[in-house]
RNA sequence: GGGCGUUUAGCUCAGUUGGCUAGAGCGCCGCCCUUACAAGGCGGAAGUCGGCGGUUCGAGUCCGUCAACGCCCACCA
């Protein structure tokens, strides 16, 4: 009754679907892959067969890339009707080795990417690197120091060239890992921000925003590293929490009249300091506003001033003035028109101001300085003080504050125009907490250093006439002084911060300040995939400078991936020791098992720890997927999957139930994929393909290739499951997919098809029943010690006909069972009955089983049974909540009252019938 | 000092408009080498969803509060 054609109709979108990719790559595409088909049968054995029963990821993983790379499978010209779509990588530091968080982010990337791709896209994804100032001309000082040598022993020109001839040598690495974790970036476009193009968007955008008033140069309070010897921006610096010392040191009022005490954590600075400040409204200092005390140990008289930065709470409510080495002092300084004297040269060594401490290092000097103070009775009292201290964030060394001549990008004029896409929605971030942080830090936002003191990135483009003192911004070196006329102008030493570059990126890339083809079709690129640590860094920056050049956000979809942490929940990291190195992972287990053990976890915005056991199961299911398709191809021909165009003719009804499951997962991993829910999206469709085509409908299909009158279809319905799998899980798995593609499908490549489209096939009714019946029966067996190779007969009452219709050999090959589908057994004492739905069966006891010992567990279920019953039946009888619970859900518990009363019903008829016996 | 996150089976984690008889992988127990796969199959045990209080017909899911752990930010002299 059922079989007869019923939901055969034939969407027009399936047939219709095959040629959205162009006629003219596959021809290319076949060319390859024969070539590659060639090379990898030569080690096997002949054509059909060859297939090994274990998959082996490093065979298959290498071959694969250079072969979509050849077809132009990367480039989005591949779909050249297709709308733009546009990715650009997150450049890693040319000095790295990819390591776990690049693999999950990128593995993110691809997945987005090549689905895109697949469904049609002209789909970009940009690679590149960055030129990593700092990072980088470490790298290469630390080689020279190897030999002796500083940069100054090579000179600047020198020492430049050395680090493009290291870029040259190493720069590749990173491209290989990109490679051998299979994203497909297309390296035509592939970028460097110190490129040409990259640098003259840097020069516009400096010399721009220059002359916008919004780049000056002034002297500030810096960060400075004494170990890298340059300034850093404010975010390069890490606060670790640290336990110091509060010194209360004496100053002596100079009228000789009483003392102020100060508290301080570093008590060199005293050497600079230049006053004495206490808060306005501070009754205990009340008199000492205005007078002057004697700075110990110098000698130099230097006044008490009222100032409201200073807080009342902290330490003695006075606090010693240091303008050239405290952002805070330095501020007071300013409204009080103090001195600033440095103490504190770039080495960290006190300079000549500081006397007879000239020449020490800081932390020496520290304990010279107190030393000395506590020999002259000046330390009133010394405690233990828990306080933060800036570190590099390259080197680690403690970095010094201090007041210097540097560059700065004015950041309040850009703040608000890079905050109001994402307040109404031009971009947004996922998840969306984010953007309260975002919000936050916006607000809070200080002008940025830009300047390094540096060799290594885009010198800034300034010069300066020695003989008028003027400076002259300007995109190309100036011939002679605009003002003087003198000829060869000095150009300004330093370089810009790394992230100036980068924050051009989406656009730079693009070939912007030129109006290029490549900026009109990818600009703005469509999402942005990122880590959390990088927001302030990159993120915000991006924004900032694609509003104010470019007018448009420079992305929609800003995806923030969690960090990839160690089992022990520490944060990955190679100095704990507790990385996982995701090459190590790619050869000993496959690059693919790497990414869907990562995309697995990948929840947004969620940290993922990651153990080795993820990966191996991610490696088992590869070796899933292969075997299945070893399977297929046992009963299909190579090549004759019916293609996008093709459709199973009358597809019985274990077809119509897997091709319906396969229609609901599509539209389920859509959606979810859209939501960039990564981890429900994959282990969604891992358990359609595992619990439901591998352990379901594998199984029955070899009964229904038995039927000749069903073989054909389910040879059709395999072929299609099995290749639909394929291109759903390429984006996750690309390797083996396209491996097994050119098994299965052997046209094309699975790469460049595209994706699937829903049958509209309806499921037949009583696959719940047969695997709800199945399922006791296989319980029945292992509780009763049964073998599986012990028949067991039924008698099956269907009054629909199900059964009969199309379960008689399933029941034969799933369960071993042998049954009669005529309605119950004349005597139904000594059988147990197995309820599934509108269908029973009955199984004989006697000569199988003890039969009482049956007895408790048919109490067992009635018992649960009523709990369940008892608990539909609370809710329905509570007016509440049939008035006001969703008709749906009423209607639900309704159902479920009627099914659990049945079954009850049964379970208690079946007790009753097993006393008689 | 602010802000954010996490707390669900032995372990690592899912669970997004509140309807769950709470899931997965690994581990554990039992049976099975069934000709795609033993890197497998079948079955099973295992959770008062951190504590307390609240909203609701109904809370793992929302609100409040407490606790533990983790992260970010801060001119903590």
């Amino acid at each position: 009754m059922l079989g007869d054609g019923q939901g055969v109709g034939r969407p027009s979108a399936w047939q219709e679907s095959g040629a959205s990719n162009g006629s003219g790559f596959f021809a290319l595409s076949c060319a390859t892959r024969r070539s590659a088909t060639r090379a990898y049968s030569s080690s096997g054995d002949q054509g059909k067969g060859t297939m090994e029963a274990s998959y082996d990821p490093q065979a298959v993983e290498s071959r694969w890339y250079q072969v979509w790379e050849d077809a132009g499978v990367f480039k989005p010209e591949i779909n050249p009707d297709g709308e733009p779509f546009s990715i650009v990588i997150p450049p890693p530091n040319v000095t790295g080795v990819l390591h776990i968080g690049h693999a999950l982010n990128m593995s993110i990337q691809d997945a987005i990417i090549r689905r895109k791709r697949m469904q049609g896209y002209a789909a970009l994804w940009l690679p590149g690197s960055d030129h990593a100032g700092i990072a980088t001309q470490n790298v290469v000082e630390r080689d020279l120091a190897k030999e002796g040598l500083s940069r100054h022993d090579l000179g600047r020109e020198s020492f430049v060239e050395q680090v493009w001839a290291w870029k040259a040598k190493h720069g590749n690495r990173i491209k290989e890992q990109i490679r051998r974790l299979g994203f497909s970036t297309d390296w035509s476009r592939e970028r460097f921000t110190l490129d040409d193009g990259l640098s003259d968007a840097v020069g516009h955008v400096f010399v721009e925003l220059y002359n916008q008033g919004l780049i000056y140069r002034g002297e500030r309070i810096i960060n400075w590293c004494p170990r890298c010897h340059t300034a850093l921006s404010e975010i390069e610096v890490e606060h670790e929490d640290e336990v110091g010392e509060l010194t209360h040191i004496r100053y002596d009022f100079t009228d000789g009249n009483g003392s102020v005490v100060v508290a301080t954590t570093r008590p060199e600075t005293m050497l600079g300091d230049t006053a004495v400040a206490v808060h306005p409204d501070d009754e205990r200092y009340k008199d000492a506003i205005g007078r002057t005390v004697s700075l110990p140990l110098i000698g130099r008289e230097i006044p008490v001033v009222a100032d409201e930065g200073v807080d009342l709470e902290f330490g003695t409510g006075a606090v010693k003035v240091t303008p050239a080495h405290d952002p805070l002092d330095f501020e007071i300084s300013q409204r009080h028109g103090l001195a600033a004297i440095k103490v504190i040269d770039t080495e960290a060594n006190i300079t000549e101001a500081g006397g007879e401490y000239f020449g020490q290092e800081r932390f020496e000097a520290r304990e010279a300085v107190r030393h000395e103070l506590n020999k002259q009775g000046y330390i009133v009292k010394v405690e233990d003080h828990h306080h933060s201290v800036g570190h590099c964030s390259r080197c680690g060394t403690v970095v010094e504050p201090m007041l210097s001549l540097q560059w700065f990008v004015k950041v309040g004029p850009l703040v608000e125009p890079a905050v109001a896409p994402i307040r109404d929605g031009r971009a947004r971030f996922v998840p969306q907490r984010w953007e309260n942080n975002y919000f936050r830090w916006m607000e809070n936002l200080h002008d940025w250093c830009i300047s390094r003191q540096l060799w290594w990135g885009h010198r800034i483009p300034a010069w300066y006439c020695d003989g008028c003192g003027e400076m002259v911004v300007s995109l190309t070196e100036p011939k002679t002084c605009e003002s003087c006329g003198r000829e060869g102008l000095r150009q300004e030493q330093d370089v810009l911060d790394t992230w100036f570059s980068s924050q051009l990126w989406p656009f730079s890339t693009m070939g912007w300040p030129e109006e290029t083809d490549d900026l009109a079709r990818y600009y703005p690129t469509d999402v942005l995939v990122t880590g959390y640590d990088i927001i302030y860094f990159w993120v915000a920056r991006m924004l900032m400078m694609g509003v104010h050049f470019t007018d448009n956000v420079p992305f929609q979809d800003i995806v923030i991936t969690g960090l990839v942490r160690a089992t022990d929940g520490r944060k990955m990291s190679k100095s704990i020791g507790n990385a996982i190195d995701p090459f190590d992972v790619a050869d000993e287990y496959g690059a693919d098992a790497l990414r869907l053990a990562l995309l697995q976890s990948a929840a947004p915005g969620h940290d993922i720890p990651l153990n080795v056991e993820w990966i191996d199961a991610a490696r088992r299911f590869g070796n899933k997927l292969w075997n299945a398709v070893r399977f297929t191809l046992n009963h299909v021909e190579p090549g004759s999957v019916p293609g996008k165009g093709g459709y199973p003719d009358n597809p019985g009804p274990v077809d119509r139930w897997i091709l319906s499951r396969l229609d609901e997962t599509i539209t389920e991993y859509d959606r979810l994929l859209d939501e960039y829910r990564f981890s429900d999206a994959v282990g969604q469709l891992y358990n359609f393909a595992w619990s439901e085509v591998f352990d379901w409908y594998l199984e029955m299909a070899k009964t229904s290739l038995r039927d000749v009158d069903q073989a054909e279809a389910t040879r059709q319905t395999l072929g299609v499951v099995i290749r639909e799998l394929l291109v759903l899980f390429h984006p996750i798995v690309p390797f083996v997919t396209e491996e097994l593609w050119s098994e299965l499908v052997g046209d094309g490549l699975v790469a460049a098809t595209s994706w699937p489209v829903k049958t509209g096939i309806a499921a037949p009714v009583g696959m719940e029943e047969l695997q709800s019946l199945i399922g006791s029966i296989r319980r029945f067996r292992a509780e009763h010690r049964l073998s599986p190779k012990r028949g067991i007969q039924l008698s099956i009452d269907d009054p629909d006909g199900i059964a009969a219709a199309w379960w008689r050999d399933q029941l034969a090959i799933m369960a071993n069972i042998e049954a009669q589908y005529d309605g119950p057994p004349g005597t139904i004492a000594g059988h147990t009955r197995i309820t599934a739905g509108n269908i029973q069966a009955f199984m004989p006891l006697t000569g199988l089983v003890d039969v009482a010992a049956e007895r408790p567990r048919l109490q067992k279920a009635i018992t649960e049974t009523e709990k369940l019953l008892d608990r539909s039946r609370g809710k329905l009888d509570n007016p509440n909540f049939t008035d006001r619970a969703p008709a749906d859900v009423v209607a639900g518990e309704e159902r479920k009252v009627a099914e659990m009363s049945a079954k009850l019903d049964k379970l208690r008829t079946q007790l009753a019938e097993l006393t008689d016996v």
